[in-house]
DNA sequence: AGTATAGAGAACAAAGTGAGATCATGCAAA
DNA sequence: TTTGCATGATCTCACTTTGTTCTCTATACT
């Protein structure tokens, strides 16, 4: 819920990003409300990401994103078997397009249960980015022999070999001198809905 | 995110594209935006690219192709354990939005294994559509007796009894009277990405 | 007294902006 | 083919703007 001052922020943050096609800086904030202080409108613009209506990248200049409601799915809370959903205070919401939407970011179908440990399963869709290299542990698309490309966790081992973990028990980890290995992306994330 | 001066640029290119069918030298930019040096043009023109909202092909001369901004991940293909990722040839793409976005959609996150295995994992994020009524077999948000909320499989029994069906082996069906049970929501499917 | 709200303003680090030099290279004219 | 210019690419330097974090003060209310 926020303060009369926290919504007279808020307020003029729509009109502003209405008029000007982009966000105010705190210190044009601080005029629009009639202070002069940056820092207390830093700390009402705070306020106003933690009740989940803005969002906010720490550093930046015009920081500010209202977080439009077509884009966020309100998240309501945790379920858990046997009790009650517990409701989360702040308004929290997902921006799902900037979660998944990225430069070099890309989808591929799931074949087969090789990672199904780690809960993704035939027919998911994983999100992943194009890059060539990931760090230890990672979850990446490798391409073997620049023939077969498969969904694995990485392991770089002291004698230049990378090792290929399967999250399947009935699966073996596979070891491979590192220039037969070539890393397609890594895992963003998953993806699964009916249809 | 582009800042305002990035703003300009983009919105200069794309004016300039429109009038002349060809994308501006970075000295053309320069002067439309009404500065001397083509350094700074050409850090704008990679920060805005890195926000893939342009392509440039390094080297050549009015390199710069506009891309049309969308909510789509292209989807690269299917990859599966021990086989070539199967390309796809139709540019098929995802509109995230669209599969997840929705009138009464909400999100919830989980908590605990009772759905493990069907590969909801403990911090994954449900999606879920509000409504009272679900088909034989789905998978629903339940409240039992006005307090406990799960995410279960529905079974409706011939007695005016429901069975919720955990995915999980340690975990058992219950039974309860049909009246005992309000359904909060069936699921739509599922998200999971780092942090 | 204790708490919540509101504001001022200083100080700092980082981001953003711009000029201009320099090099490499494509492209078209000679 | 060769040459020369326009252009892309990269870099450094300087400067301004802005976000962020402080501390200090004041007021209202319980």
């Amino acid at each position: 819920m926020l303060t009369v001052s926290q919504q007279k922020v808020y307020d003029f943050i729509q009109k502003f990003v209405k008029e000007h096609q982009h966000a105010p800086t705190m210190a044009e904030i601080a005029k629009g409300i009639g202070i002069t202080s940056r820092g207390v409108v830093h700390r009402y613009v705070a306020a106003i990401a933690q009740e989940g209506l803005i969002n906010i990248i720490p550093g930046h200049r015009r920081n500010i994103q209202l977080l439009s409601p077509s884009n966020c799915l309100p998240l309501k809370g945790r379920i858990a078997a046997g009790s009650p959903i517990e409701a989360i205070t702040d308004n929290e919401t997902l921006d799902i397009v900037n979660i998944f939407l990225g430069k070099n970011r890309y989808a591929l179908k799931v074949k087969g249960d090789s990672m199904i440990e780690e809960g993704i399963f035939d027919g998911d869709i994983v999100v992943c980015e194009h890059c060539e290299d990931a760090a230890d542990g990672k979850i990446v698309v490798a391409l073997v022999d620049n023939q077969e490309a498969t969904l694995k966790r990485i392991k770089y081992n002291s004698d230049h070999t990378i090792t290929l973990i399967p999250a399947n028990q009935k699966l073996k980890p596979m070891t491979y001198p590192e220039d037969r290995i070539a890393i397609q992306g890594i895992y963003i994330g998953l993806l699964r809905f009916e249809g």
